[in-house]
RNA sequence: CGGGGCGUGGCCCAGUCUGGCUCAGGGCGCCGCGUUCGGGACGCGGAGGUCCCCGGUUCAAAUCCGGGCGCCCCGACCA
């Protein structure tokens, strides 16, 4: 059993508090709403990073850095934009001891000063496409920060592209959702769905928001990925104009989409147990850690070779040894099942003895969890194991998300299934019945999903005529 | 912003109601030595605190009173 830790099922966010404190992903700063990234989840967040950033390149983004600051006025030029950030605006008022004479905006987003900037760097339909992505900090000054989750400042990457044509831009749009969603489950372990946003919940100055969502371990909803078709509204406002091969000046279409150091929080929420962390192996700093174990000097030299030459034999995965003399192997097994490792190996005297070495999963607790593989196999199981983990994550959160959606086809069972996960309803698109339910239950329309059933049906909560399904469900 | 909780060695907390004496304590962690080591070891010794801050009451305040600051949790906005 894990000391100190509070099981999920008594209570969940404090579970979620102490396994991201306890396994040193990150701390609370001294500042209201800040955390500190420590070295281990900060490491999990350049795996993330590393994994997101070869897809971006793959797809012909190239990377840039725009500035923290931003021109107040600059915040202003869109009516939509205005409004959905001013009230998270962080603003600095003076610099150099005087005051400004125009306040800065701290970046809640980039999209203003890239479109200040894409409007100097644009002439011809031969500038077409940009496709610029950049890796930083924001900040929005959130009511209620949550470690990872909601953070007052917090790291993402941002990318932001402009496009001679409406087609093209919607092409780019879906093929970074198809990105974020391929990222999500093959590197992360994390199903998710993709789906479009309401109105009501889509990015302030977007012509429509698409997002992939994704489920936790208490049956909310974590919008994991977003991509967004800002049409021609920013580059109306920042005057992004280009001519095309007739001739004519025409704005360009602009697209941005994000994933947030918000996805280190999901990773800890779908995969962890009562034990801690469970990182899906290709995301894990450490992916497998061996624990030597001995009694005296003699025993504590035999283990030691066979240790030194795992690790040689593993150089290509990332590996641990933990040697540490003043903790017993039983207290460093739950460390390192805190921290969620996904493999570890155990070699003791009865195991040098044996020419063999014990591997234990991290997915599968226990004595079962555990096998005994000869020395000469275990550069070959090690990384079979790992794939197996990686599969064994992904389809275990996939069969958890199917056993918390519901289709309900009543108010009552609606009401009845978001309270313990994700609901698909037919919902006729009008945002007062969008409100009903938020208003009820304080679920949520998380997307209007890409796959549907076909057909079409009466909301569920006005009974009009509706022809798409909608995902209701709590979020964080 | 509304509701609740909390501030005491690095961490978790007792003590506060009923002021003083056993009120500066416990557990964990940390340092040293020894014995241990296959699922969170044990013994002995040791270091470490302006009791969140300011003011007041009192012979006497961690404790009572006033004010302030900070943090966490639960609700309305957001990646």
């Amino acid at each position: 059993m894990a000391k100190d830790l509070t099981s999920r099922a008594e209570d969940y966010s404090r579970w979620y508090n102490e396994v991201v404190q306890q396994a040193e992903l990150a701390d609370y700063a001294p500042v209201r709403g800040c955390m500190v990234i420590r070295p281990y989840g900060f490491a999990l967040w350049e795996n993330v990073k590393a994994a997101l950033d070869r897809r971006f390149k793959a797809t012909g983004h190239v990377n840039a850095y725009f500035p923290l600051f931003i021109p107040m006025d600059f915040m202003e030029r869109e009516a939509e934009h205005v409004e959905g950030f001013s009230p998270e605006l962080a603003v600095v008022t003076h610099g150099g001891g005087k005051e400004l004479e125009e306040p800065l905006a701290v970046r809640p987003t980039s999209e203003t000063v890239i479109g200040h900037m894409y409007a100097k760097w644009i002439q011809s339909y031969r500038d077409l496409p940009v496709l610029i992505n950049q890796w930083a900090n924001v900040v929005r000054w959130e009511m209620r920060p949550r470690l990872f989750l909601r953070t007052t400042e917090f790291l993402w990457q941002e990318g932001h592209t402009a496009h001679a044509t409406r087609e093209e831009a919607e092409r780019e749009v879906m093929r970074m959702l198809d990105v974020y969603a391929e990222f999500a489950e093959t590197e992360a372990a994390v199903p998710v769905i993709k789906g479009r946003k309401s109105a009501s919940e889509k990015f302030a100055g977007a012509g429509a928001s698409y997002t992939i969502e994704a489920m936790m371990g208490d049956g909310r909803a974590l919008q994991s990925g977003t991509s967004h078709d800002l049409g021609q509204n920013f580059a109306r406002a920042f005057d992004i104009t280009f001519q095309d091969a007739d001739g004519e000046l025409q704005h360009c279409w602009t697209t941005s989409w994000g994933i947030s150091t918000r996805f280190v929080g999901a990773v800890v929420m779908v995969h962890g147990d009562d034990q801690g962390l469970i990182l899906p192996p290709k995301l894990a700093p450490t992916q497998v850690v061996i624990v030597p174990i001995w009694r005296d000097d003699d025993e504590r030299a035999e283990v030691m070779g066979v240790v030194s030459g795992l690790k040689e034999e593993l150089r290509t995965i990332r590996v641990e040894v933990d040697d540490r003399e003043q903790h017993t192997p039983g207290f460093k097994f739950n460390e390192w099942e805190l921290r969620g490792v996904p493999l570890r190996i155990e070699v003791g005297p009865r195991d040098v003895k044996n020419r063999q070495a014990v591997l234990a999963r991290r997915d599968v607790p226990g004595r079962e969890g555990k096998s005994a593989v000869a020395l000469a196999d275990v550069p070959g199981a090690v990384p079979r194991m790992l794939d197996e983990i990686q599969e064994s994550l992904y389809r275990r959160a996939v069969a958890f998300r199917e056993e918390r959606t519901a289709r309900p086809t009543s108010r009552e069972e609606l009401d009845k299934a978001v309270a313990r996960g994700f609901a698909w309803a037919w919902w006729c698109g009008s945002a007062e019945c969008e409100g009903r339910v938020k208003e009820d239950t304080s679920a949520t329309i998380r997307c209007i999903p890409f796959e549907q059933p076909g057909g079409e049906g009466e909301c569920i909560v006005c009974g009009g005529p509706a022809e798409e399904q909608a995902v209701f469900a709590r979020a964080y």
